[in-house]
DNA sequence: GTCTTCATGTAAGCCGTTACATGATTAA
DNA sequence: TTAATCATGTAACGGCTTACATGAAGAC
């Protein structure tokens, strides 16, 4: 029951910040949500016919030198619907973790670390991404939008590096 | 390509433990791995019966007073099967957070709070969960197995205190 | 001229959830 | 005797991924 389908949240949530096409939507989260909200390559233009007919987005032909480009931007009715989105409980993430799943049928010692490196290195990289976006960030003027957004990926920075600081802890002490 | 489907490693992982019913799987699970790996009422048996046709376990009718149960039993293939994934490389999640995508639009501080707070509350109920979950496995006899499940069950544990820290600090500020 | 990026889609197929179904046993 | 738990499934639907398709513009 009920929508499942979040990718219409991610898309206005784009929207909602200034008119952009279905290409840049795809780009931009290609560089800035992939790592807590991946959409692939085939929703988003089909997402956006169905935001069009539900009059939640406005869609404009809009031409770059010869290059033809749908941009849409966001409706007053799409603002609602995304407003009332953001306030609304948010539901848990379907918990899929396979690396955990491991962890609770690892049998040895041994196979533990091993996963508990592997995991290492994972999140090591994903922490150094993480610092990157933040320079960036941090280099742009400032906005009250830059300090929010500074802060969301605070959060994510702190626990990765609470995370890689167990792990490194609990590597060193098992060999 | 290759295997996406990863409800029989969960199923074979409880059956390397010891022989067990579709039904215990599934309490055990609703039990256990809950929090990190959900699978739905429906999964279960019909996965058990594709596992039986590749020789991966092995189904025998038992009677406990009078009520039927198939209890099924890993077999050697079933265990090499296991054991390869165990050892192979854990892929990542798909990121879909709804919380951080909620968290990446917020516009202002008073909606990020409330934001901060669900979670709060969301997380404090996990980790009052996992450390009744740990108490109960404490009181058990110790084996080496019991090592590793409360060594699997404090990396949770302690990545959620961080988690807990942070936003019980974050929303003091904010106020 | 060729490669990359821009730009927009369709189609097949698997995966997983929800709802639907059934029936026996045991505890209250 | 009624509710809960044990016990085992089927079917429909929707979601998401992968692969497939196409074509223009600009860079090198």
């Amino acid at each position: 029951m009920g929508i499942i389908n979040k990718t219409r949240y991610a898309i206005l949530g784009v929207l909602h910040e200034g008119p952009t096409s279905g290409y840049e939507i795809k780009s931009l989260m290609g560089r800035s949500t992939v790592y807590f909200w991946r959409e692939s390559d085939s929703t988003i233009y089909p997402m956006l016919k169905v935001l069009a007919m539900e009059g939640k987005v406005l869609p404009k032909t809009v031409y770059v030198g010869k290059k033809k480009k749908e941009v849409f931007s966001i409706t007053e009715a799409g603002r609602e619907e995304f407003k009332a989105w953001l306030e609304s409980p948010t539901g848990s993430e379907t918990p899929r973790n396979e690396f955990l799943l491991k962890l609770f049928f690892v049998a040895d010692r041994k196979e533990m670390t091993r996963l508990f490196q592997e995991r290492l290195e994972k999140i090591e990289g994903i922490y150094k991404e993480y610092k990157k976006i933040e320079e960036r960030l941090e280099s742009i003027a400032d906005s009250p939008c830059k300090t929010i957004r500074l802060k969301a990926l605070g959060y994510g920075i702190a626990l990765l590096e609470s995370e890689i600081q167990w792990l490194t802890n609990e590597i060193g002490r098992m060999q």
